[in-house]
DNA sequence: CTGATGATGAGTTGTATG
DNA sequence: CATACAACTCATCATCAG
């Protein structure tokens, strides 16, 4: 569903709420918060142009099909009304994409951002698309286009022209369109002045004093959707054409309009105006538990953010300039679904102006550098060669130098945020400066390499600002909470919520990077109580582990992360490809992870004092349609990322029956390095060589064992006939006789999916296969063998956390091998093995259960022979 | 092999100007 | 209203030294 976006964009299909918002937005003072009506309801003037050229049969006829009025006139004046098929397609295109007009911005109703289903259409109609039905709805105290845009005009250049008194008086611009946005545009200039001289004096430059956030907001919009509706007419030719293809449009998203950024990027509130009231709807949809929390850069490119904002739950983004927290610009975005009300920022509050926070530079600061503030901090600083450069530019003049040099001087000075250090001397910020400006311990990030302290700080969050944001946990978890921290880098959140004195009972924390994961845990180690663990991959956080996980802990009680930027962020120069993109895909992992655990959080009414909703209120939630391009990926994330692990874990999984073969082989006693290799190398490309094979590991088995095998080859086919092939085959017959071997084989079933079936991805690339064959007295019951296998299984579904994949069954050829029954399990790492095997429930599942009754068995494992990976 | 270093624009938005 | 201009951006790549 395209909401916000579509009401504050002139593009095409959105066109018909393109007026009439941008005349009640730009006065702020005006406006009633409380009224959701006029601020969310986008109202329709295009009736009557569009009504005079549109033949009235033709949009009867499409009208009877169930298409709106508005809409169907909309397309019509988009594409003409000649080629009705076209026609036809451009009204499904609107549907699809989500065209739904009546919601909104932020202080949206509930109900009014609802998703909205298309059978549902027909009742809408009159309230979504039909302007003369809304009048209950909507204020209409000025509807003219005309008038609408003479007020704007008027509003804004009376603005322009304060902001320029201001300025003339020795305000810094935006102080001045603070001070405007503060007080309202009806103030006076001196009462202007005074509100910033007043809020500089009080310390903090930025202060604002808004008696409604929405207005603000608004204002910023109207603003913009004026300017896009100026330029917007092109595009809208160019993408609606009557070309061939002229309406097709992609739904991935990158096609998306843009979000439109307020300005100033405030978000909801900032610390410095707590009094005014402040208010959001979330749609039902959204709400916890668990809370959650997602940052990604601001700056993103066209349709990311309302991809982004589509996937969760629609909320609307809080874009938030860092610069009104501390003394350096990070412009980003929020999506969470915390209360906005009660904030409170932590304390002390960090300097906001460079000289406050360096008081050293200040003495060589030159009078014609007028920075107060830092750029964006990113990942990588200016190098020496430039600063000598500046130093020598700068050398030869005695006293101040020519404009040219000091706008050179200045541009890279903004560009690489350098500091003066010395006469005509620019250094770069330090790690620990950096770390200071975030918000984080001094030498948070000390005994990594400098590189990469750049690169964690340029990646982090900027702590205070977030922790703004958390403060409403605060009350809320007096006992502490369980954290679900995804990308967490350093731990920004970590130390937010610590610096917020948040107890942490729990944090399972997924980061990639090993030198970050080490800065977050030798900080966990001094400063906290609770228990952390680290995951290093996001994608072997299942479904299963997480609902582990949440039954070992729990729930959790917030999600909180931001997902990669690098093909988001402006800077990258060479893959900025959008949410698409090789890192920033991991968006998807975030959404698909906290909507699992939105799904299957069970949290027995712990939250219902808290204002959210129950785990049964979020299940019902959830069970409503999504909109069109929302249950499209949905569907997609599931079957590319969900479960690949053969546990059960709904009977909604569709299975296929496939067999494994395992076989134990004895190399020669004198066996070379060389050998070897060879050997499990012709046993692993075996699965290129012969149809049928699905997967293949293999590797030396690390247990002692009584039957002294050596090497251990598991392989799953799709058939037993497939296996009869494969050991017929002289290619393997060689081998398998040469090193003397004992195969298994059994019928299992697994997920229906490409990765669990053919074990691929990451997963699978490393780790520990473990297996256990068995076979049983034959004086014991079928009962007590039953009994012991569904112990067995049951065991291996709890543990499903740690367990990549497991499958078990009866053996096809127990007479030959010695063993009835036998099981793999794969543990994604070496560690999980461990804890599994040496845990106390399968050593006391072993003792009651399968010790009894086994005739004999053998358990052993080996790690996954990084030669297959090679080979890959 | 890691770590340090330096060179490498595009995309987008806001603003000024005529 | 069109255009140019200015500002800014959670980065990647090749190379070299140790």
């Amino acid at each position: 569903m395209v909401d916000w976006a579509s009401d504050s964009d002139n593009d095409g299909k959105f066109e018909w709420d393109t007026d009439g918002e941008a005349e009640t937005s730009s006065a702020p003072a005006l406006r009633n918060a409380d009224a959701p009506g006029p601020s969310t309801r986008p109202r329709q003037d295009a009736n009557g142009k569009a009504n005079g050229s549109a033949p009235p049969a033709l949009v009867a006829d499409f009208m009877g099909m169930g298409f709106p009025k508005e809409m169907v006139l909309k397309a019509i004046k988009e594409i003409g009304d000649t080629d009705t098929e076209q026609l036809l397609e451009l009204l499904l295109t609107y549907q699809a994409i989500g065209g739904d007009p009546s919601p909104s911005v932020g202080n949206c109703s509930a109900s009014a951002c609802a998703p909205q289903v298309l059978e549902e259409d027909e009742d809408d109609d009159d309230v979504n698309w039909d302007e003369d039905d809304t009048g209950g709805n909507c204020d209409r105290a000025h509807h003219s286009d005309d008038s609408g845009d003479e007020d704007f005009l008027q509003e804004m250049s009376e603005k322009d022209e304060k902001i320029k008194s201001l300025v003339n008086m020795g305000f810094p611009e935006d102080e001045a369109k603070m001070a405007i946005t503060r007080c309202g545009l009806d103030a006076s200039v001196d009462t202007l002045a005074d509100s910033i001289f007043a809020s500089q004096t009080a310390g903090n430059g930025y202060s604002v004093n808004l008696s409604d956030y929405e207005d603000t907001e608004f204002s910023s919009f109207g603003r913009r959707k004026k300017t896009r509706f100026m330029d917007g007419s092109k595009k809208k030719r160019k993408r609606y054409g009557s070309g061939p293809q002229g309406n097709q449009v992609p739904f991935d998203g990158s096609h998306e309009e843009p979000m439109p950024l307020p300005n100033p990027m405030v978000g909801f509130s900032l610390p410095s105006d707590r009094l005014r009231s402040v208010h959001r709807n979330l749609p039902d949809q959204a709400f916890g538990p668990p809370f959650f929390y997602y940052e990604n850069v601001a700056l993103a490119p066209k349709g990311v953010w309302t991809t982004i904002s589509r996937f969760l739950y629609d909320i609307q983004p809080e874009f938030v300039d860092s610069k009104y927290f501390c003394a350096a610009a990070r412009k980003r975005g929020y999506i969470h679904n915390l209360p906005i009300e009660n904030r409170s920022p932590v304390l002390p509050t960090p300097p906001k102006t460079i000289s406050e926070a360096f008081p050293n530079t200040k003495r060589w600061w030159p009078s014609w550098d007028p920075r107060r503030q830092f750029n964006c901090l990113q990942t990588c600083v200016a190098s020496a060669k430039l600063t000598e450069r500046i130093r020598c530019a700068l050398g030869s003049f005695s006293d101040a130098p020519p404009t040219q040099v000091q706008k050179y001087v200045l541009d890279e000075c903004r560009k690489w945020n350098l500091v003066w250090v010395g006469k005509n001397k620019v250094a770069p910020l330090e790690p620990d400066e950096m770390e200071f400006l975030l918000g984080y311990p001094r030498n948070h990030t000390r005994g990594v390499s400098r590189t990469e302290r750049y690169r964690a700080l340029g990646n982090s969050f900027q702590v205070d600002t977030v922790a703004y944001h958390l403060s409403v946990l605060r009350d809320m978890f007096p006992n502490g909470m369980n954290v679900l921290s995804l990308f967490s880098g350093i731990g920004g959140a970590e130390v937010a919520l610590h610096r917020l004195g948040i107890r942490m009972k729990t944090v399972i924390s997924v980061e990639k990077s090993e030198v970050n994961r080490t800065v977050l845990k030798s900080w966990w180690d001094q400063t906290q109580t609770g228990t952390l663990i680290e995951i290093a991959d996001v994608r072997h956080l299942t479904a299963e582990r997480i609902e582990s996980f949440i039954r070992r802990f729990g729930g959790f009680d917030l999600v909180i992360g931001g997902s990669p930027c690098n093909n988001l962020a402006g800077s990258n120069r060479h893959h900025r490809d959008g949410l698409e993109g090789e890192h920033s895909a991991l968006f998807y992992d975030y959404f698909r992870i906290l909507d699992h655990n939105c799904k299957t959080i069970a949290g027995p009414n712990k939250y219902q004092n808290l204002g959210s909703r129950t785990e049964k209120d979020s299940a019902v939630h959830l069970s409503h349609p999504l909109p069109s391009a929302t249950r499209k990926v949905v569907i997609c994330t599931c079957s590319m990322l969900g479960s690949s692990n053969g546990a059960p874990s709904s009977g909604l999984v569709k299975k296929r029956k496939i067999v494994e073969h395992i076989i134990l082989l004895r190399a020669k006693p004198n066996i070379s390095d060389v050998e070897e290799k060879d050997m499990l190398d012709y046993l692993y490309t075996s699965q290129y060589q012969m149809r049928g094979i699905l997967a293949v590991s293999l590797g030396r088995i690390e247990d002692p064992n009584t039957e002294n095998f050596t090497h251990a080859v598991f392989m799953r086919f799709q058939q037993k006939d497939d296996i009869a092939k494969f050991q017929s085959s002289p290619y393997y017959y060689k081998i398998l006789d040469e090193h003397g071997s004992v195969s298994v084989d059994f019928e299992s079933e697994v997920e229906d999916d490409i990765i669990p079936l053919f074990r691929r991805g990451e997963d699978f690339n490393y780790g520990v296969e473990f297996m256990l064959l068995i076979s049983f007295l034959e004086s014991a019951s079928r009962d007590s063998v039953e009994d012991a296998l569904a112990s067995l299984q049951r065991m291996i579904s709890q543990c499903s956390s740690f367990i990549v994949q497991a499958t078990l069954g009866c053996c096809l050829n127990h007479m030959d091998s010695g063993y009835s029954h036998a099981a793999v399990i794969r543990f994604p790492s070496f560690d999980d093995f461990k804890l599994f095997r040496e845990g106390m429930e399968y050593k006391d599942m072993w003792a009651s259960k399968l010790q009894p009754i086994a005739e004999k068995s053998l358990e052993l494992h080996f790690t996954v022979d990084p030669v297959g990976n090679q080979l890959m």
